[in-house]
DNA sequence: GAGCACTGC
């Protein structure tokens, strides 16, 4: 049961009271008979002993006895366990009959699939209903009960319920599964619980769940925690080395490939590439090689796996291999997959894995302000997991494209954790929010490089999240709430200013969902074509307003968005995206207010909502025609994939991409003159660096102080009220205080 | 006229 954290303390009380009671009942219940579910009071189902026959030869069973003296004895223990060790399903149950009194066991995992499956696993072995006694709880579905005793959820999702229930006071147990992982917001989680526990010395214990590696970090980090070491069960993988390193890892992978196929035993072959171009290019190559050899070989299904693959195709990893051919010779299945191989997608029967030693990698640049990706080498902690995937079904062989000895010297130990390679802006207002206040001090278990964190507090404050201390504004509790980029909140919650909230909240979502228009390689034409259609010429944020209103009113088909080269899951994404957003703004009390699209000023209100928020990512093009970014100045270009045609003077970008140029990507028109209405402070010319750039706000300045001395009144806020004397004017705090920048 | 690893609220 979880306790709602707003039941009053005598009503707490009474109800831990009774359900102890309550449990000394079962207990008597279970002595008498041993068939009935002391979770249900049900008798046993015939599956149940069948499940437990095959539960208790997991070697986590083993650990039990272990398991409940270090959890008596100690507030945290850290338990190393391989796959196949039981631990994800088995430990939180033994857990249950232990500390579930009055309050629940919560299980974090980095992903949604996971804690779903896994639950529903949990609730088949312990005979009982999902999402009763064991649920799960992940963005846009919550399939939990107040009988729910084990919830399985997204570490994202406990942090959300974290900001609402500090301490957390649901639960007598929080297990962080697959810590080794260390996704952002398990490392936010490592710190916050780290001090709840002092809050709460008697009535909680955490368990930290993590592959072999990294064990003794997290030992060390939680007070020297007792380690629980479960053996897995694997079978033993073969590693090869080259002799030389490789001058091209793919023309390696390919030929390594086909010789595993002309030479090996029987057995499905893993292939591990950096992305979608090189995937489709290797399996292009390997299925023609291969067929050259002719009949001597088996036949192949080469099938590729990335995660923007539509979910039909990569079903297809999912089929078994070929049949033999003419001459008896085996067929042979082989994946060519991205990092997603690695940890969230698992196939059966693989024997040969092919470790090229490269993934891409989200790398952050807090000088640049500039996340990108690069394909960089992988860490040894990956490179094990990679060659674990060959020995899930029998023994086998893992081929790394790089000599032992650069294994030994040049990779590192463990992949940066995701908090070193990120922009923080999200994670510090959420620590705000949070109550933790000082940053430098929060013991972060791998701490973020000050620089890092002194952008996204200097970007919080200009946002109006922060004030001049670094306190949490109330606005920045608001946007807080929401979950997008602290920039995206702020465009949100400006949208009512400017009367334009459901059209924002569109764009908002279809920003928060990755490809709106698809480009297949042999329709790139007809796609194009398709596109044209929907083009605004104000730019990228826009056209994809119209692509939202299009899908409305055809129905959400999915047939029209095939037929117009328009990603069907996405949009269905950003509709839900979109409702939940909608929900959040109505229970803050934001009015949802409109202008009507035959207003001349609709799209210049939809910009500046835009603008609101997104004011620091704009650019200016400069007299040899090429764009600066405004503060920094960088020299950037649109990227070709914007459907702006011309080149307006100022525009606005939602994303800086580093790739073979600095690209913009989704861009809009705007004016520069709009820039300096609603942020002076930000775009007061002292503080442009770039000359060209400088002058013409200070043109712009001049104008604006002129109009305002002929029109002292006239603020952009209050002339929009004007035009919507229909709506009721609510003066709001955030008119008020763009009113006051202004003056 | 270029190209997006993977998650998540």
């Amino acid at each position: 049961m979880f306790v709602d954290k707003n039941l009053g303390t005598t009503k707490q009380k009474q109800q831990k009271i009774d359900i102890g009671e309550l449990e000394q009942v079962q207990k008597k219940k279970v002595k008498q008979n041993a068939n009935i579910n002391p979770y249900t009071g049900n008798q046993y189902s015939g599956d149940y002993y069948k499940i437990l026959a095959v539960r208790k030869q997991l070697p986590a069973w083993d650990a039990k006895e272990q398991l409940f003296m270090l959890m008596e004895q100690y507030q945290v223990i850290v338990l190393q366990g391989e796959t196949g060790s039981g631990k994800t399903t088995q430990i939180p149950q033994f857990l249950l009959e232990k500390y579930s009194k009055g309050r629940g066991i919560a299980c974090t995992q980095p992903r949604r699939v996971a804690a779903m499956s896994v639950a529903k696993r949990v609730a088949e072995e312990m005979d009982v209903a999902l999402g009763e006694e064991v649920g799960y709880s992940i963005r846009f579905e919550e399939k939990t009960s107040n009988k729910t005793i084990l919830k399985y959820m997204t570490d994202g999702m406990l942090l959300r319920e974290a900001m609402h229930d500090p301490k957390l006071e649901r639960y007598s147990v929080v297990i962080l599964d697959e810590a080794h992982e260390r996704t952002l917001n398990t490392d936010i989680l490592f710190g916050l619980l780290k001090e709840i526990m002092l809050k709460r010395p008697e009535d909680l214990k955490v368990v930290i769940m993590s592959a072999t590696m990294d064990a003794e970090k997290f030992q060390k980090y939680f007070h020297n925690a007792p380690l629980l070491d479960i053996p897995g069960r694997v079978y033993p993988v073969e590693i090869f080395y080259t002799q030389k390193p490789e001058k091209s890892y793919l023309d390696a992978a390919i030929s390594t490939t086909i010789n595993i196929h002309a030479y090996e035993d029987p057995g499905d072959i893993l292939v591990f590439l950096t992305g979608e171009e090189e995937i489709e290019e290797a399996c292009k190559k390997i299925t023609s090689e291969i067929q050259k050899l002719g009949d001597d070989v088996g036949p192949v299904r080469c099938v590729p796996l990335y995660s923007t693959l539509p979910p039909n195709q990569q079903q297809k990893i999912f089929e078994s291999a070929p049949q033999p051919n003419k001459k008896g010779v085996q067929g042979r299945k082989i994946v060519v997959a991205t990092n997603i191989a690695e940890t969230s997608i698992t196939i059966d029967g693989i024997c040969y894995v092919v470790d090229p030693g490269f993934s891409k990698q989200k790398v952050y640049n807090p000088r640049l302000r500039v996340e990108s990706l690069l394909a960089s080498p992988i860490s040894k902690a990956s490179a094990q997991q990679r060659a674990g995937r060959a020995g899930r079904t029998r023994p086998g062989k893992c081929y790394r494209l790089y000599t032992e000895q650069s294994f030994n010297s040049e990779l590192i130990d463990n992949t940066y954790p995701e908090i070193l390679r990120s922009n923080l802006s999200s994670v510090v207002l959420q620590l705000k929010r949070l109550g933790i206040d000082d940053l430098v001090h929060f013991d972060f278990m791998d701490p973020p490089a000050p620089e890092t964190l002194m952008r996204a507090l200097e970007q919080l404050y200009y946002l109006g999240a922060l004030d001049e201390e670094g306190n949490l504004t109330k606005f920045g509790q608001q946007m807080s709430e929401f979950p997008l980029d602290p920039q995206l909140s702020k465009v949100l919650l400006s949208s009512k200013d400017f009367y334009v909230t459901d059209e924002i909240l569109t764009i908002v979502a279809l920003l928060s969902v990755q490809q709106v228009f698809q480009r297949p390689k042999d329709q790139q034409q007809q796609a194009d074509d398709a596109r044209y259609q929907f083009v605004h010429q104000d730019g990228d944020h826009i056209t994809f307003l119209n692509v939202f209103k299009s899908f409305k009113e055809h129905n959400e088909s999915s047939d029209w968005c095939y037929q117009n080269f328009i990603n069907y899951r996405s949009l269905k994404s950003a509709d839900k995206i979109k409702a939940q957003l909608r929900q959040i703004m109505q229970k803050q009390q934001i009015p949802l207010t409109k202008t009507d699209p035959s207003n001349a000023l609709y799209y210049t209100y939809i910009k500046k909502a835009l603008i609101a928020g997104m004011f620091m990512q704009t650019a200016h093009l400069t007299k040899n025609g090429a764009y600066m970014t405004v503060k920094d100045s960088q020299i950037v270009a649109i990227h070709p994939c914007s459907v702006l045609n011309h080149k307006p003077e100022w525009i606005l970008y939602q994303e800086f991409v580093l790739t073979s140029k600095n690209y913009l990507r989704t861009v809009t028109d705007i004016e520069g003159k709009w820039l300096y209405e609603m942020c002076p402070e930000y775009f007061n010319p002292k503080t442009i660096k770039n000359i060209e750039t400088r002058k013409e706000f200070e043109k712009i300045e001049r104008q604006v102080l002129e109009e305002q001395r002929r029109k002292p009144d006239l603020l952009t806020v209050e002339q929009i009220q004007r035009l919507h004397k229909d709506v009721k004017s609510e003066r709001t705090q955030s008119i008020s205080s763009s009113k006051s920048i202004q003056k």
